[in-house]
RNA sequence: GGGCGCGUAGCUCAGUGGUAGAGCACUCGCCUUACAAGCGAGGGGUCACAGGUUCGAACCCUGUCGCGCCCA
């Protein structure tokens, strides 16, 4: 192929990559071809990836964008690999989230609320709510380019769904691992639901202390509380059996104040004496220590509150609300002069509503609870014994401390919208578990419990519903357990360890080794803002991340996070490290449109008719073309490497430095030289570039897959490169000689451009020069080196006013009159004090005969040739300087 | 209180026994016919502190100080 045919054939590229003009057109068409569906009996190794379900309520935000690029680079990586490939997609019903907007909006529309309709008719406008909005985060999944499998997105509330959590449910029923009892729980007085113990979150809020006495003379004793209101409830007052203060006491009543009640007080071990007066009030109803106090010593448990935090015990406070009622408690008591201490602030931790932020309340009611011993026992031991594994191996320590420690689940929820409880009762107290399959007994006084149960109780079975269970498909054979599941560390113990214990339980059947949800478990960090600061709506420095895609494309918002996923660490982002990535983008769309501009085509024809593959014979490459393979080859085996440990930063690291600074700088300005010169040494050129390009387009794809795919299907007029074979390594092109040669040349380059800029030589400003090589390695080069560093050929009154001397290669540039001295000795004695310091060190390190003697052979070698290279170079200075007229 | 992790260039972070690195920012010079979203050159660090192990420590051990997160 001639230069003209090649010019010609050339398409035009712009030359400013425009994401906004490829990424939805090659999305469409990437989904149109079906890259993206996983075929269970294809017979390939089976790779799968569940998404840890997205709320159907939500947006996205960076943190799903984080872990969606993770999991779409693994997944198009596998699928690349020739491995089938799935990555399902899906959400959750969020029952509280959901429930609580549409109830906004019911009130807002209509100016109803949920119980002007009943259950079944307000179900049915959730279900449409979802329709018209839920799930806009899917789409937001298309932008971002996500490789899921659209036809078999799941939803936790759909019927394959709920039939497994029906079963699920039925079998931890009948083998007593689901029970019913009346405990404290954590109550939500705005969701006006329970909530388990993860779903509170602890913080330190400024509250008040508050010192009572109760009873008086003889038999008084001061009890502190941060809660003052609950002393209305209060049923007991609780000392150390050993307590010699209050001794007297226990056996004996005290007066409650404000209620008339009289109440005893009880010896419990639970009482820290140390603490505070070494008294304690007992509220059983609302406080789960004091409840189990309450069930050691018979106490009555006094309900004071309803399920909206409001009072109910009569008297004087009833109608208040909680936090009304404490401060109104608190000056009744002052009245009484029964207040013998208060402190405020008094910092103490209070918990707080994961979906809402109101403060929980403790509060005694009938629940449903998974008896969650067992399960979370084999959910450790899988991790103890390796059949799950941790990235980064550190989590592993964090998720034994929840599994090791859990306290039973609760798990129902006093809502209409999600999964119903399949149990009935009877009319004479009979409690029935009604199966998937199971007919649900009828009659009088019949009725099904009304509550739904926990979201993420759904969510745990997501490994295995979404692909089928319990029935035995194809799907869930060939897919389960997944290969990975990556989420981020805040969330294990909501997904993975839940996912874990049902996973383990449910697919008991495959034995320990194949019941597993997941072989790897991918924890990746949060995502923080250019100052490592939590990004949140009331400081202000939140991101939408459809805004930098719209700015600077999704292929430089997913470079950016994944660039930043360094194993175990939180990610910072700021828009100009987008723009750095945007840059990048750039950059390749740049060096592949020199290459086609060029006449670079992947499958090389050589100029005799002989079809060779990819490469022409080894034997016919240039220097520099062995060289840019062998760094490829090692590129290629690093970034294999850095995936298998799922170390993204370095995928990106590696790729981003070896294409911007090796193949986009140093081997496309040799390359310039060889299209210069033309002919065979162009072809092979071409193709060395072509085949190089192709591979590092490969390996970029999963990670940036928009521009790699709109260049690589210039570049080779191949179909897609979601479907090509991923890059592997091939030791024949591994080059160390060409490796060192390009590596001198380089430091020859950069030593006569330092030269020319500390002379203050304008970059384009051509210098005559002559070359001499001591050593033939470079002699093939003098082109190369003079087109990189603009140096001409001498002419006739060549004088030579200066010379720059690097290794085994002289030059001697006439510079005329305008030589700078000064610089010159600047530089001199700058190079010459490197020298030195390294002899020094050398020197020190050699005369040290313990060094010596037990330092490997390599090491000392090592300063010696130090040693001797800093001597050569300072003899070498030394005659330079020397040289230069006197200042 | 228990556990985990982190203190490396102005900023954000890699590096985990053998000559301290990157991106951004900064200084100087360039629109050199792929790219100014670019090119060339340069400056910048007692690797938190103190001990110890080692021929050799940013790296391993001990302690101190500071910061973050999880659990109670």
């Amino acid at each position: 192929m001639t230069d003209e045919t090649a010019a010609n054939q050339t398409p035009s590229l712009p030359p400013q990559y425009t994401p906004a003009e490829v990424e939805g057109k090659l999305y469409r068409r990437w989904h149109a071809a079906g890259y993206f569906e996983a075929d269970p009996k294809s017979g390939k190794t089976p790779y799968s990836i569940v998404i840890p379900p997205p709320n159907v309520t939500g947006a996205l935000h960076l943190g799903h964008a984080f872990g969606h690029t993770i999991k779409d680079a693994l997944t198009r990586r596998a699928r690349m690999q020739g491995l089938e490939a799935l990555w399902l997609p899906g959400m959750d019903h969020a029952g509280i989230a959901t429930q609580t907007l549409v109830e906004r909006h019911l009130a807002t529309t209509e100016g109803k609320s949920r119980h002007d309709l009943t259950r079944e008719e307000f179900v049915q406008r959730v279900w449409e709510w979802k329709e018209e909005y839920g799930g806009q985060i899917l789409d937001q999944m298309r932008r971002l380019g996500d490789s899921v499998d659209w036809s078999r997105e799941r939803f936790t509330m759909d019927d394959g769904l709920s039939r497994a959590v029906g079963t699920i449910f039925k079998q931890l029923f009948d083998d007593g691992l689901i029970y019913r009892a009346e405990r404290i729980i954590n109550w939500c007085p705005r969701c006006r639901t329970a909530l388990s113990d993860i779903e509170v979150e602890h913080r330190d809020d400024d509250g008040e202390l508050v010192s009572i006495r109760y009873g008086a003379g003889d038999a008084s004793v001061v009890v502190a509380t941060t809660r003052a209101e609950t002393m209305l409830g209060d049923t007991a007052v609780a000392v150390h059996p050993d307590d010699e203060r209050y001794r007297h006491l226990v056996g004996k009543s005290v007066e409650l104040p404000l209620t008339g009640r009289s109440i005893p007080v009880v010896a419990d071990a639970q009482v820290d004496p140390e603490f505070g007066s070494g008294a304690v009030k007992v509220t059983p109803a609302h406080d789960p220590n004091d409840f189990e106090i309450g069930q050691r010593h018979g106490l009555p448990a006094l309900e004071i509150m309803d399920e909206r935090g409001i009072i109910t015990a009569h008297g004087p406070f009833e109608g208040l609300d909680r936090f009304e009622a404490r401060p109104a408690v608190v000056a009744a008591l002052r009245q009484e002069a029964r207040i013998v201490a208060e402190k405020r602030p008094y910092v103490h931790a209070v918990g707080h509503c994961s979906r809402c932020d109101t403060v929980v309340e403790p509060r005694l009611s009938l629940q449903w609870f998974v008896q969650v011993a067992p399960l979370a026992k084999a959910a450790g031991d899988a991790v103890r014994d390796g059949r799950v594994r941790f990235h980064p191996p550190e989590m592993a320590a964090r998720y034994f401390e929840w599994v090791d420690n859990m306290r039973d689940w609760c798990i129902s929820r006093q809502l209409w919208w999600g999964h119903r409880i399949p149990v009935w009762y009877g009319p004479h107290g009979e409690v029935v578990c009604v199966g998937p399959d199971e007919e649900a007994p009828t009659g009088e006084g019949w009725h099904q419990d009304p509550d739904v149960l926990d979201t993420w109780f759904s969510s745990a079975l997501w490994p295995f519903s979404t692909l089928g269970w319990p029935e035995d498909t194809e799907d869930l054979r060939a897919f389960y357990p997944t290969s990975v599941m990556v989420t981020g560390y805040d969330i294990l113990f909501f997904w993975v360890a839940r996912m874990m214990m049902f996973g383990l339980y449910a697919m008991a059947d495959r034995g320990p080794q194949d019941a597993v949800p997941f072989r790897d478990v991918v924890l990746h960090g949060l995502i923080r803002d250019e100052h490592g600061r939590k990004m949140s709506k009331s400081r202000g420095n939140t991101v939408d991340p459809l805004d930098w895609m719209d700015a600077y494309g999704s292929d430089a918002l997913r470079f950016t996070l994944a660039r930043g996923a360094n194993p175990g660490s939180d990610v910072p982002i700021g828009e100009e490290w987008v723009q750095g990535s945007r840059n990048f983008c750039n950059k390749i769309w740049n060096a592949t449109r020199f290459a086609l501009m060029n006449g670079v085509r992947t499958g090389v024809v050589l100029a005799d008719g002989e079809l060779t593959g990819p490469l022409p014979p080894l034997e016919r490459l240039s220097t520099a073309d062995r060289w840019i393979l062998s760094r490829m080859n090692s590129v290629v085996a690093e970034v294999d490497t850095a995936y298998e440990e799922y170390h993204f930063a370095r995928v990106c690291d590696i790729l981003y430095h070896f294409a911007w600074d090796e193949l986009f700088d140093w081997y496309i300005e040799l390359a310039k030289t060889s299209f210069q010169r033309g002919g065979a040494e162009a072809e092979t050129t071409r193709a060395v570039l072509g085949h190089v390009l192709d591979v590092t387009l490969r390996l970029l794809h999963p990670v940036i897959p928009f521009v790699t795919e709109e260049l690589w299907c210039a570049l080779t007029h191949k179909e897609s490169i979601t479907i090509a074979p991923w890059p592997h390594a091939e030791l024949r092109l591994a080059d160390p000689h060409a490796e060192d040669t390009i590596r001198q040349l380089q430091t020859v380059v950069t030593e006569i451009r330092r030269f020319r800029a500390e002379q203050g030589l304008k970059p384009g400003q051509r210098v005559p020069a002559r070359i001499h090589f001591d050593d033939p390695l470079l002699t093939g080069f003098e082109e190369h080196i003079r087109s990189l560093t603009r140096l001409t050929a001498p002419a006739d009154g060549f004088a030579s006013t200066a010379a720059v001397e690097v290794a085994e290669v002289r030059v001697e540039l006439d510079l005329s009159d305008a030589i700078d001295f000064a610089a010159e000795r600047k530089r001199l004695e700058k190079d010459l004090a490197a020298a030195e310091k390294d002899k020094a060190t050398a020197e020190a390190r050699l005369a040290d005969s313990n060094f010596t003697s037990k330092a490997p052979e390599t090491v000392v070698e090592n300063f010696r040739t130090r040693l001797n290279d800093a001597e050569t170079e300072i003899t070498r200075i030394t005659k330079q300087l020397a040289a230069l007229p006197r200042p």
